[in-house]
DNA sequence: TTTGAAGTGTTAAAAAATTAACATTAAGCT
DNA sequence: AGCTTAATGTTAATTTTTTAACACTTCAAA
């Protein structure tokens, strides 16, 4: 499955679709309760339909319900979303968006984070010249 | 404007808003020119006009011709899409993002933007503990 | 000053998304 | 076995989105 097809989602199938890649799997109950603004059990269980027929989601059973999640691995979808946010808002630069993000009043990286995010630039030198 | 509100936006008009954010002023021509997939003209204006009435675009005039631009100050805009792509592949954390961004193969960033990196993260741990 | 080009304004048809009622099936309990 | 509950299957009405035709205005050139 294409992540760029994620962008040909209509509204309620993107929230529904976030939900997933935040959580893992799901019931149709669960996406119900999860969702701020949900519409009945049903219509849940239509969008569910409609997002499998997609190739967005895929189901297996448990007991008698159906167990939905993703259908396509989850690394490819997030490479895809970040680079879209980059593009869209940050002229593609990943500086520029950890600018931003560390601008934020409310953000406060732990030391062990901000410690992290070094090994990893320390890594990324590395590779350019060996 | 409430960034928020972008998560209510249609397909069309989420398409046509990801254009500005990326090119700051357009006319309904150039929008028409920049979508890949694009509607009519007629079709293009009426969207603008939509996105106007609820406020996520506002217009001047330059001759006789509308000249379109976000109403929200891009800063709020970023900073919200930004959080909302970590929250909903990330797990929040930036750090995460700087990791899957640094794995792909096509990614190489400068010598220079390294450094930056380094030194945006050297002030953040400067914050912390000064 | 009339005419044509290039813009905006108005309106509405067609398509798609959203919603949910109602029907059916299967599992477990008495 | 029969009953109840909790799930899925089917179908369709409503609402929203998407599309674009057609009318009007303004500017500038002939």
């Amino acid at each position: 499955m294409d992540p760029s097809k994620l962008q040909q989602l209509s509204r309620r199938e993107r929230q529904i679709m976030d939900l997933f890649f935040q959580k893992g799997k799901l019931t149709a109950q669960e996406v119900t309760d999860l969702l701020q603004d949900a519409p009945s059990y049903t219509t849940v269980r239509t969008l569910l339909r409609i997002l499998e027929e997609k190739g967005h989601l895929q189901h297996s059973k448990s007991g008698r319900q159906y167990v939905y999640e993703a259908a396509s691995p989850t690394e490819n979808v997030r490479q895809h979303s970040l680079k879209h946010v980059l593009k869209t808002f940050f002229g593609g630069s990943i500086t520029e968006a950890v600018a931003t993000f560390l601008d934020q009043p409310d953000t406060d990286l732990s030391a062990s984070e901000l410690e992290e995010l070094e090994n990893l630039i320390q890594k990324a030198k590395d590779k350019g010249k060996p």
